[in-house]
DNA sequence: TTGAATAGGTATTTACAATACCCATTAGCA
DNA sequence: TGCTAATGGGTATTGTAAATACCTATTCAA
């Protein structure tokens, strides 16, 4: 079981956010501060600004920002949305109809519920229980 | 989220093992009827077996059998074994300490718990809960 | 003792996530 | 009204690990 880099570092990234909600933050930092190229982080601000859980803005001084409360966030949502369109097992996929057992089949039914079973226990917690404590600025983070 | 192919085909294999427990069936069998390679599907078969879930015997009528009764085997147990070594993210591998996060990460915990949970209710049910009915022999089973 | 079957290592292929690059667009500011 | 800083978004490339294939040794039954 295993969510993608994707994922991983979109909740990365709304941790930070989360840290210092009122300020905008810049692909660039953000990108430094997670040592990650800026252009593949893009991506991901772009998609979960699509979702709607961030705002951007353009220009000088501008950058993305938590659309809504850190505490309205659910994790489960956050997740449901960073891992879309990736299918737990192949014949769960758009085109998964291939499978020989089909109608037949009993697991599928119990890995759907299984897989509702962990998206509802990251939606006992928000953004908020898991935001980053701002770092002191004198301390330096070892990579 | 997702699970490898690999899970996938042991699940699809223990399903039709269920079905006709008493039978050895030969990877070749199975092969066929997953419509998957020999050679890669007795990878599978051997990771079984030597987890203790199944017994294989060489040699002419030889085959795989399931060792326990399919409603003592539970589901969470087999993609526990058959997922091992594949961490939910990056950090839950072997090496992954290069976290810049690392102790103050709140987020680690929760997906723990939620991985947790994934397994629990996939613990609910057994193999016998999801074994194959045997097709009727003159039924082809279309690809 | 022969043939059918698993055991298991190694090599190869392939798919896709991850990354990099480029240019258009937008907004603030001097 | 330019200039600069920032995102938007497409496309191309790379890298890695899963998936597959192949080969040979070993084991067992008849």
């Amino acid at each position: 079981m295993r969510l993608t880099s994707f994922t991983d570092f979109g909740l990365r990234m709304l941790m930070r956010m989360a840290a210092d909600p009122s300020r905008a933050i810049s692909t660039a930092e953000l990108a430094e501060a997670l040592c990650l190229s800026r252009n593949h982080l893009a991506k991901i601000i772009q998609h979960l600004a699509r979702a709607g859980l961030i705002e951007t803005r353009r220009g000088g001084g501008g950058g993305a920002v938590l659309a809504r409360p850190a505490a309205e966030i659910r994790l489960g949502q956050v997740i449901r949305l960073l891992e879309e369109g990736q299918p737990l097992v192949e014949c769960f996929g758009a085109d998964g109809g291939a499978c020989s057992i089909d109608t037949r089949c009993r697991l599928k039914a119990r890995l759907r519920s299984a897989e509702a079973a962990f998206l509802m226990d990251l939606d006992r917690s928000t953004l908020a229980d898991i935001a980053l404590p701002p770092l002191p600025k004198n301390l330096v983070v070892s990579q």
